[in-house]
RNA sequence: GGAGGGGUGGCUGAGUGGUUUAAGGCGCCGGUCUUGAAAACCGGAGUGUCCUUACGGGCACCGGGGGUUCGAAUCCCUCCCCCUCCGCCA
């Protein structure tokens, strides 16, 4: 959420900014409520202050035994006017809120500018696209002929993009996890953390699913719960409506299991495990201060290529533009990696600063150096996603006679299995 | 799911309708004293918001929401959470 006070006093900047994403903001209708509330503040406030003097000497009155009929009868009648007027600034402020949840974050200065997807940069690519003597297969056709997974049998039960892991699959799955975690655990600085997968409103609101993106996410009526589709979502919400008492920087790793209906996507990309509606990731998540959150976003992209590199896998890191980065971003990096079977780079990692924009939202606060309380700056990103992170192992790993090999690293947390065939 | 007990500031803990502008204690910050520290003493300190160039002032906040009243931490309704016991259960 953007701070109304910025709104109205850099009203342009901020036009410009939202401009820039390609948003659609009703800036005047937001600002004519902001004007409403504070005049109707004003008026109501300077009544409660009268209530609040005649009330006590109404007490001071009746001590002594005196006659304090005709001063009630005025606060009555000033009480009704003040339940009226309190009722229209409440009118007002839920209309002001209800608007400021809709903005998106204003782009940091960094972001290049673009329309959409063909405006992003790519910052460095790391490894070359392996070279094949023959013609590489898509990890459907691998996995169907290893038994690592059983598509049909997990539609069956369930539906249409929930995978099910079976055999070396699942203990493949188990075990990427585990060495992810470990890896941020003990080497790059990371507590972990086991949240809860289901949510409340208030949390999917704090950290921006909320109001837009309800249709995206499933949700649990009777209970009033939607299924996270990160762990962004428990694992930023941890420190909710709290002036957080621990020395910052908080760095967080979680695993998870993510839940997205991905509506509107039907029929992309649908096949195996590109685009599916359950999938496994491992977050990492910051609680900083302002002044380092930019560093502590370059900080997180590593932290998550390195998982990658330690696989032997080719990536590039991409600059999202202001036109293609998600409704809470200020700044976001994107990690693809590449699939040989697909021919193509797939998104793995979205590694974003949100500045103070989540913590405004969900009133996650510190006390800075001056002892002043104010909002901490919060990042998250994945490290990494896993259906995608199993294809690209699944591709680049597969040899002539269609087993795969697997990096060293993960050799270990695979009783030694070096290779699936 | 049933019954009972609770929710007050960073912590603890008083407060059942009107000098409560939320007592006292602990902790915290500043000062005096001291070579330094401790102790003691003195002082300070919540969050949000509105008005104001500033100085300063107002309003709101005792788990959330609503109500009664001239006036609510206090009375009423409702929801949430925590604790104890019972039931069920991996």
């Amino acid at each position: 959420m953007l701070d109304i006070k910025v709104i109205r006093e850099r009203e342009e900047d901020v036009r410009r900014a939202l401009a820039s994403r390609g948003a659609q903001v009703d800036l005047d209708g937001i600002l004519e409520l902001d004007r409403r509330r504070r005049a109707h503040l004003t008026e109501v406030e300077t009544l409660k202050n009268r209530r609040n003097v005649v009330s006590k000497e109404i007490g001071t009155l009746k001590r002594t035994g005196q006659d304090t009929a005709a001063l009630q009868a005025e606060m009555r009648a000033a009480g009704d006017r003040i339940t009226e007027l309190d009722q229209q600034v409440r009118g007002v402020e839920d209309a002001l809120n209800e608007a400021l949840l809709r903005v998106p974050n204003l782009p940091h200065a960094s972001v290049p500018v673009g329309a959409d997807a063909s405006g992003n940069q790519v910052v460095r690519t790391h490894g070359e696209p392996r070279r094949f003597d023959f013609e590489p297969q898509p990890h459907w056709q691998l996995g169907k002929r290893l038994k690592l997974f059983d598509f049909e049998r997990a539609a069956r039960m369930t539906g249409a993009g929930f995978p099910l892991y079976w055999g070396r699959g699942a203990r493949l799955e188990r075990a990427l996890i585990q060495f992810m975690l470990d890896l941020h655990t003990k080497e790059h600085g990371y507590t972990e953390v086991a949240p809860p997968f289901l949510c409340n409103a208030a949390s999917m609101t704090g950290t921006g699913q909320l109001p837009k993106l309800a249709e995206d996410m499933y949700h649990v009526p009777l209970d009033g719960l939607y299924l996270i589709p990160t762990a962004e979502v428990p694992v930023t919400n941890l420190f909710r409506e709290e002036i957080i008492q621990d020395p910052l920087p908080i760095r967080l790793t979680a695993y998870t299991p993510c839940f997205r209906r991905e509506a509107g996507a039907a029929g992309k990309e649908t096949r195996g495990l590109i685009r599916v509606h359950q999938f496994d990731k491992v977050e990492m998540v910051k609680f900083v201060e302002p002044e380092s959150s930019y560093e502590e976003l370059e900080r997180l992209v590593k932290d998550a290529e390195d998982v990658l590199q330690r696989l032997g896998l080719t990536y590039r890191i991409l600059a999202l533009c202001t036109g293609d980065m998600s409704f809470a971003a200020a700044k976001c990096y994107d990690i693809e990696l590449w699939a040989p079977g697909q021919n193509a780079w797939l998104e793995v990692s979205s590694c974003s600063n949100f500045e103070d924009f989540q913590a405004r939202r969900a009133q996650i606060r510190y006390r800075n150096a001056a002892g002043k309380v104010s909002y901490v700056h919060t990042l998250n990103g994945s490290g990494v996603a896993l259906a995608r992170l199993v294809v690209a192992l699944l591709e680049n790993g597969q040899q002539a006679d269609g087993s795969v090999c697997l990096p060293e690293a993960l050799w270990p947390y695979m009783d030694g299995v070096k290779r699936l065939e």
